[in-house]
RNA sequence: GGCGACAUGGCCGAGUGGCUAGGCAGAGGUCUGCAAAACCUUCUACGGCGGUUCGAAUCCGCCUGUCGCCUCCA
């Protein structure tokens, strides 16, 4: 599907809609962050790039967009069921640390790694441990309402109340119980029952006081306590990793809507998993390589480092509702595409540049209509990243070739303009090689004999001495450092 | 076991009832002292079996395979 208006995938619906906030120009989205209790991995990227292309092309399309991004700092249980440990407090207990130093080291490198990869921080990043008293007076007003029940200091949602319970997952409350495969708490009603507050022993870290005793909050209320909060009961984007549609999301729905009584999400996005050899990339699965490995390329299964301009590309380059799977032949195709992308892009550019006091006379023919309406219409169609980029390609490859040919294009500067635009505004892609801001060569000594070996080189080849200019060049390359050789003389790669 | 996805050429990866995806790699060529880059040309496809249709890789059914969720997870 192709269109001028926007469509989204809305899991609720099962299919694409047209996109129409509840407040025009102002659209609320809500995405599922991080727990942070450890660094950020290539799943992580993929989500987050999702979201930030989501939220670009909405400011695009001339929206206001508040985007609310959580960092949970508590709340998430570890091993089997509901009788494990806090996460975060578990690596606290290992490491001695304050659960709060592990969250501040983590959500640090965080949005440190995200930075990286020019994912755009959230206009609000609101922390669980923040929003203790938001919890429990949602959790409060649940009982109130007959949708929750307190039991021995522990406070359980009652899933049979929530007539729409199972809606997103597809799947009912027998579904969601019989082939559980985790011994259910003893004092729940309903095996299906879920915690939103958890009573904490002595041996606790992070507990607070609340009407039913010490304890914590469950996993789920956060986001419900902080969505509502940041941007209303019924708000228009709610977005997080596909693995997360059940129970999360469902549960947010469920507790979300009872109490408020509005109806919560308007559209429900989810983003695919990044697989390795075919299976999903998690933290817990062990398989994650983290995205500070990938930059440093400090993991042994990676060969070498990897620019995060490149990272991105290459998940851009797949559908975020498709798995994408991981392997470095496949970065390493992204990687030569990039550069080519914007090698062509950056001819353009020189090209509107040098001509910026020419008049283009007899040239009707404008280059940026087509270009445009291809990248909108496949954005339009869920954010296809994948077909935007190949327009991109496709439509820019053809007026470079119309350029040599001597046949510009008239709106040659609107064209340059809305190409800045589309590649850093929206893709969030850089122009700029990556080694251009790389700061392991920033020696000036360093650089001026590279020059001098640079002349040199041109010297002797210019009295035909090529031996010598050889083993110049062979002898840089030693270094990864590489020349090449063009009319406009002679340009040269540092090492990555 | 329940629920849900997916299966595209050497690789990655969009899309679609009849019309070129795109990228990478490969082949040939132009250019170049050479190399690289750039440019031009070019090859390979829709898991299997049935069905619907004038026509399906695209719709339907079955089969096979892979994956995800059902337990924290982007």
């Amino acid at each position: 599907m192709s269109s001028s208006a926007l469509h989204v995938y809305n899991t609720l619906s099962r299919k694409k809609e047209l996109f129409e906030p509840l407040h025009a120009p102002h659209v609320g989205m809500y995405v599922c962050g991080p727990t942070v209790y450890g660094n950020a991995h290539l799943g992580h990227a993929k989500s987050y790039i999702s979201f930030d292309i989501v939220r670009r092309y909405l400011r695009y399309l001339g929206y206001k967009v508040r985007y609310v991004q959580n960092i949970t700092d508590v709340g998430h249980l570890v091993g089997d069921g509901d009788e494990g440990e806090d996460k975060i407090s578990k690596i606290a207990r290992i490491e001695q640390l304050d659960p709060m130093e592990i969250a501040e080291t983590y959500t640090y490198t965080y949005f440190r790694d995200m930075d990286a990869l020019s994912v755009q921080r959230p206009d609000i990043s609101p922390r669980a441990t923040g929003h203790i008293p938001e919890q429990i007076a949602m959790i409060q007003n649940l009982i109130d309402k007959g949708h929750a029940y307190a039991c021995n200091g522990n406070v359980y949602f009652d899933v049979l109340s929530a007539p729409k319970y199972g809606q997103l997952s597809g799947r009912n409350i027998e579904d969601a119980t019989s082939g559980t495969r985790v011994e259910t708490a003893s004092d729940k009603r309903n095996p299906a029952d879920f915690a939103l507050w958890k009573k904490a022993d002595d041996q606790h870290l992070m507990k607070w006081l609340s009407p039913w005793g010490v304890g914590y909050p469950g996993w789920h209320i956060e986001c419900s306590a902080m969505s509502i909060k940041y941007l209303g009961a019924h708000f228009d984007i709610h977005g997080g990793g596909l693995e997360n549609q059940f129970p999360h999301h469902e549960c947010e729905i469920a507790q979300s809507e009872c109490s408020t009584g509005e109806s919560f999400a308007k559209y429900w996005l989810h983003n695919n998993m990044v697989t390795l050899d075919g299976q999903k990339m998690g933290k817990s699965l062990g398989n994650a390589i983290s995205l500070e490995e990938f930059f440093k390329g400090s993991h042994p299964l990676l060969k070498r480092s990897w620019n995060p301009q490149v990272i991105r590309f290459f998940l851009l380059q797949s559908h975020y509702r498709s798995t994408t799977d991981f392997s470095e032949k496949a970065l390493e195709a992204a990687e030569t595409g990039f550069q080519s992308l914007r090698t062509t892009l950056q001819s353009i550019l020189a090209y509107t540049q040098q001509q910026h006091n020419d008049q283009t006379e007899g040239e009707t023919h404008e280059a940026l209509p087509a270009l445009q309406a291809a990248f909108e219409s496949a954005m339009n169609d869920d954010f296809n990243t994948a077909q935007a980029i190949a327009a991109l390609f496709d439509h820019t490859k053809k007026i470079k070739r119309n350029i040599a040919d001597g046949l510009p294009p008239s709106d040659l500067h609107t064209l340059q303009n809305w190409l800045n635009i589309a590649l850093t505004e929206i893709l969030g892609l850089e122009y700029s090689e990556p080694n251009e801001t790389d700061s392991s060569f920033n020696d000036n000594i360093s650089e001026y004999l590279l020059h001098l070996l640079i002349d040199l080189r041109t010297k002797a080849r210019m009295e035909r001495n090529f031996e010598l200019s050889d083993i110049i060049r062979n002898r840089l390359k030693e270094l990864d450092i590489e020349l090449e050789d063009s009319k406009e003389g002679t340009r040269y790669t540092l090492p990555k």
